[in-house]
DNA sequence: TTGTATGCGTTATCAT
DNA sequence: ATGATAACGCATACAA
């Protein structure tokens, strides 16, 4: 009732010619030879009666869907308050205008993995899929793998199985917690950006400890808190650590979105940053440099992440095999005013 | 080479009944009427052997790709800072689950809007349109609502042609601004969220000056400045009316990512909020409580408004023509600290 | 109650 | 250099 569906018959029939020759001068295909005139004919009346080849026809046929999938494992009420997911979006569109691609997007709560995205797959909505937060108890993507089904992780999983772009959250951490150590600072708190079933999340943990352990000093318990991605768990878990009267003059949030909130806290407290207590945290989203004050933090290259995470898909889908299987990328520490103890916060 | 594809007919072939039976059965066909038995070991194999329909196929015969797109009008550079996109992304993804539907997206570039999503709509790619941040100079929107494709807008056009989930910007505005001017401002800059092209800026600004004439203030140009979505722009804005030398006494910014960079301004120029400059902002983005100090905003519902938006798109697709063409939510004025000049930021 | 036959719009394999 | 024809996997009208 709606749209007029021009097909690639009518294109035939206005052009004179037949739906094959369309279809070999539409898709340029090599080995068919067809005479320049016919082709600019073909080509001009396609034009002009503003024909677009069905995609379920085309992906029926040629089994090729030419759609990515971006899958966030997160919980649903997660995501709305991750302004990490922005970034992510604009590399991989990038990546799939370049490629004549689309980009599908999904969530896979943590309780219903096992159906979510086998689905997805399975009904061959998408070519291949990229994975955004992998989770350590995540079972689906076994299966998925297991089937060669292709599949890139944002992120990444222990050992190196799966094909993955990601920063070293661990070292990046350990260097962003040194550098506490090194102002000085010997009681320092950490809130974790996610539970520790997120890998990244384990990582930068682990990082803290590192740190701490190379310049000998021990780990308290009582300074670290679980966070869950959003500044609201910043805010509560530092201030539990607060009133629970632990001592600390420095604070480590694995993630900036947790860091705003910590700050929060802080201030509150009247142990605001940077005058009483260093803060410091991990991503760089693009506001942190506005905030008040500005976040000392771990600059992670989400775009770039994204964009080479796309990048990998594509080739893989075009049936290469890269041997590199993790990409890691650059990762600085990027100082600004939260952890300039004693300064003046404006520069 | 990878996959095993699970076919109705493998599914039928198992279960020792006709492809037509599985499809009946599975598709729970209002008609047809199966025995009980019959039906069981339909799904049990179905299930078993993992079968999945083809979504491609069923699209093609079916004409509906079960597929939502949301189309976002804006450059590349401004989605990967958009801290309001997640919250969209929550409420589509909320919907689409609800109705079995997959969410596709995509951005258009202001320059290349006439192609851009004509394509995914002609190609059938998508079965209806969510568009975020309408233009006024969009011409491919006209093109295809003559067409009658399913259309509804995430913001507003003049008129009420399009179907459109929104707030009431100007009122909303007009509102914010009436705050400070009740709170004894006289002189009150403007940063808008993005240029006039996009309406909600257009009647963010328009507010603005309703406020200042309802009340008699005069309105100055030299106070007034175009922001592009980020915090950055927030920053280089205030920046220049601070360097300008125009004096004011509290900033009106029209998002809370512009906000947070004309906060950054406000600080580093010693006119810190709330001590010295008021500032409001609008869309009470999830870390716009965490701040320093805490924002006072415009609460935009962006979840609700994202899934009335979404449940308006599945109505429409199921052939209803609902009445009303323009949903308005409620928004709220949100007061923290950043506009209680004098008092302490702290509660 | 279930099976047969047909078509959706495209690409790909053959002929011509 | 171009045209017939056969899949692709599913849903549906119709037959049995």
């Amino acid at each position: 009732m709606n749209i007029k569906r021009v097909t690639s018959q009518d294109v035939a029939d206005a052009a004179g010619v037949s739906r094959t020759t369309v279809s070999l001068v539409l898709n340029n295909t090599p080995n068919a030879q067809i005479s320049e005139e016919t082709r600019q004919r073909v080509i001009t009346t396609a034009r002009s009666l503003g024909y677009v080849p069905d995609a379920a026809a085309r992906a029926l046929v040629s089994r090729r869907a030419q759609i990515i999938g971006l899958v966030m494992a997160r919980s649903h009420y997660h995501i709305a308050s991750d302004a990490f997911l922005p970034q992510t979006l604009e590399g991989l569109l990038d990546v799939a205008h370049q490629n004549g691609m689309r980009l599908l997007i999904d969530i896979v709560e943590p309780q219903h993995q096992k159906e979510a995205y086998l689905q997805l797959v399975r009904a061959k909505h998408i070519d291949g899929l990229i994975l955004s937060g992998p989770r350590l108890d995540d079972e689906a993507l076994t299966l998925l793998d297991d089937e060669n089904f292709p599949i890139v992780l944002i992120g990444r999983l222990p050992g190196d199985r799966y094909y993955s772009v990601d920063v070293d959250n661990r070292s990046a951490a350990r260097n962003a917690v040194e550098h506490l150590i090194k102002l000085g600072h010997r009681r320092i708190a950490c809130i974790t950006n996610a539970s520790p079933e997120y890998s990244a999340a384990a990582e930068r943990l682990a990082g803290y400890r590192e740190a701490l352990e190379a310049c000998g000093l021990a780990y308290d318990q009582n300074l670290v808190r679980y966070g869950d991605f959003s500044s609201k768990s910043g805010y509560q878990q530092m201030k539990q650590i607060i009133l629970s009267g632990a001592e600390f003059s420095a604070v480590f949030a694995a993630s900036d979105e947790v860091a705003y909130g910590v700050n929060a806290a802080l201030v509150e407290q009247d142990l605001h940053s940077p005058e009483k207590t260093a803060l410091i945290g991990f991503d760089d989203l693009p506001m942190s440099a506005y905030i008040n004050p500005p976040l000392t933090t771990v600059r992670v290259p989400a775009t770039e992440l994204a964009r080479r995470a796309g990048n990998l898909l594509v080739q893989i889908l075009e049936g290469e095999q890269p041997e590199q299987k993790v990409q890691l990328l650059e990762t600085h520490l990027i100082l600004r005013h939260s952890c300039n103890l004693g300064k003046s916060m404006l520069s």
